[in-house]
RNA sequence: GCUCCCUUCGUCUAUCGGUUAGGACGCGAGAUUUUCAUUCUUGAAAGACGGGUUCGACUCCCGUAGGGAGCGCCA
């Protein structure tokens, strides 16, 4: 039998899920998820200066709402300090480390002086082998890992294929400050050591940390976990994701009307792909999805394509969905919380009413409710300057005879609604569109609407003809 | 500066030595249509450059150029 896979995915809890941490976790989850394994969550909350609550609220909340739920509770790593000074003292004591009594400004000094001579900016050892009895009273030390001076350390990463660092050109780490509180890469292994983590799939700004990690597995004779480091995601430019790209909070994304099963489908097809595979479902996520076939180039942030890709989703979403998506995020939109708080039931009613003819108008829900704008206008209608051209003398007198079909109509429903206004246009000599535009201009103020006869029916009659009457004259 | 990684249409990508280099977004044209969309048809659009290896390279190797990441008592 082969042994359960145990995925993580670790933020630091600085600020919100951006989208390339959305997308690391996407790739975790669906590792996991997709053999039967389990995906765990760590907050790295040891730099107490930058943590913060609201920021780990944040990111369960981006987690939630893509729908990448986790198992058992989340690890706080802050708690588990001591744990890790337990280890670095062990390190300690079996000759993997030492301490190092050169203080920060020294450190400096040191690195500016390899910069200066053209030499890698690296701690030059000056303590690996120097007896402790010499240290300078009243200092501190730091421990540091004793990395091995001679030989090469491989990755052989899932994504990244086989990585190879001489040793020589990794320096000795501090793993325990010299307050005594553990950093970064040790806590990782430890961690993930801890945890039963078999594969670690995150962005390659860490895969040179993989290669100390990975010295420190050996030093303490720990199994070390495959490694998956999937490059980053940049902006448009090219450049480093920024915030004026997209490198947003996913709430952000939730409040510009984005649906998660799109930036879902979006993010991963961001550097993976199956075939000419462009709409995944998330069954499909989970059966196709592997490591070795994420891109080794970085993808470019592209957000017409994820619009397209809403759309999409929107179009084949249940009305009610849609709704309820609606319902969830209006009140954090910017353009339309005012009108969400308004809303009354009667409303949402007459929404999902309207909702067949919204919804392929629209790449965003954002979008979708600008359009739906009509449905909640209050009498008269302020009319936009391409529907006022409609309503000129002829458009008027279209209205008029609209009117008089429109009010001797029995049954208030789209095909019936057509068939007679069909009969009306042939009647009269109009083609159908000299009819249908004044009215859609009378019905919602605007020039481009959903199908007008759609329109008829979701206002509801009374509303529908008061509207028209308001413009006839 | 040093270490590591990357390079197919504008963008996301397929190809895993032999293809008219395929798909998607976006863009152009046309069809459908009551507007706008949707949908359908269709067009333009790519192997960074230079050397090898090979009967044959987008695919393998080397170099160049360009891009990225890392080099903290941050994570």
């Amino acid at each position: 039998m082969t042994a359960q896979i145990v995925t993580r995915f670790a933020p630091s809890p600085t600020g919100f899920l951006h989208i390339g941490g959305a997308r690391t976790a996407l790739f975790n989850w669906l590792y996991a998820r997709g053999r039967g394994g389990k995906f765990l969550l760590r907050i790295e909350d040891t730099d107490r200066e930058r943590s913060t609550e609201p920021a780990v609220a944040a990111i369960l909340d981006g987690l939630q709402w893509l729908g990448l739920t986790w198992d058992d509770l989340p690890v706080y790593q802050f708690a588990r300090a001591r744990r890790h000074q337990e280890i670095a003292q062990s390190l300690l004591a079996s000759g993997h480390a030492y301490r190092c009594y050169c203080t920060p400004t020294e450190l400096d000094a040191m690195r500016e002086a390899a910069r200066a001579q053209g030499r890698p900016p690296v701690y030059d050892g000056t303590w690996r082998d120097r007896d402790s009895k010499l240290a300078p009273p009243g200092v501190k030390p730091s421990i540091r890992f004793k990395s091995p001076r001679t030989g090469e350390t491989v990755i052989d990463d899932q994504v990244q294929g086989r990585v190879i660092f001489k040793n020589e050109s990794l320096d000795d780490l501090i793993i325990l400050r010299s307050d005594g509180n553990p950093t970064y890469n040790l806590s990782v292994v430890v961690d993930d050591h801890d945890m039963g983590i078999t594969h670690i799939i995150r962005g390659d700004d860490h895969l040179t940390n993989a290669a100390r990690q990975s010295q420190i597995y050996a030093a303490m004779g720990w199994t070390r976990p495959v490694f998956a480091h999937v490059p980053l995601i940049h902006g448009p430019d090219g450049a480093k994701l920024s915030k004026r790209h997209g490198a947003l909070g996913v709430d952000a994304y939730r409040d510009m009307g984005y649906l998660p099963v799109a930036l879902r489908n979006y993010l991963i097809r961001l550097g993976w792909s199956h075939g000419d595979d462009e709409f995944i479902s998330a069954e499909q996520m989970l059966k196709w999805f592997d490591l070795p076939a994420i891109g080794r180039s970085p993808a470019r942030f592209d957000f017409l394509k994820l619009a397209n890709v809403n759309g999409y989703y929107m179009r084949v979403a249940p009305d009610t969905d849609l709704i309820a998506a609606l319902r969830e995020m209006l009140p954090n939109s910017a353009d339309h919380a005012d009108l969400a708080s308004r809303m009354t039931d009667a409303d949402w009613t007459r929404l999902l009413g309207a909702m067949p003819g919204l919804k392929e108008r629209a790449k965003t829900l954002v979008e979708l409710m600008a359009s739906a704008g009509y449905l909640f206008a209050v009498r008269p209608l302020a009319m936009e300057p391409e529907a006022q051209k409609l309503l000129g003398p002829d458009g008027k007198a279209a209205l008029q005879g609209a009117l008089n079909v429109l009010e001797v109509a029995t049954v208030w429903q789209a095909p019936a609604l057509e068939a007679a206004m069909k009969t009306h246009a042939e009647a009269a000599g109009l083609k159908l569109g000299k009819l249908a535009q004044p009215l859609r201009a009378a019905l919602t103020g605007r020039a481009t609407s959903p199908g007008i006869f759609d329109v008829l029916v979701s206002l509801g009659r009374d509303e529908a003809l008061a509207r028209i009457r308001d413009q006839a004259v």
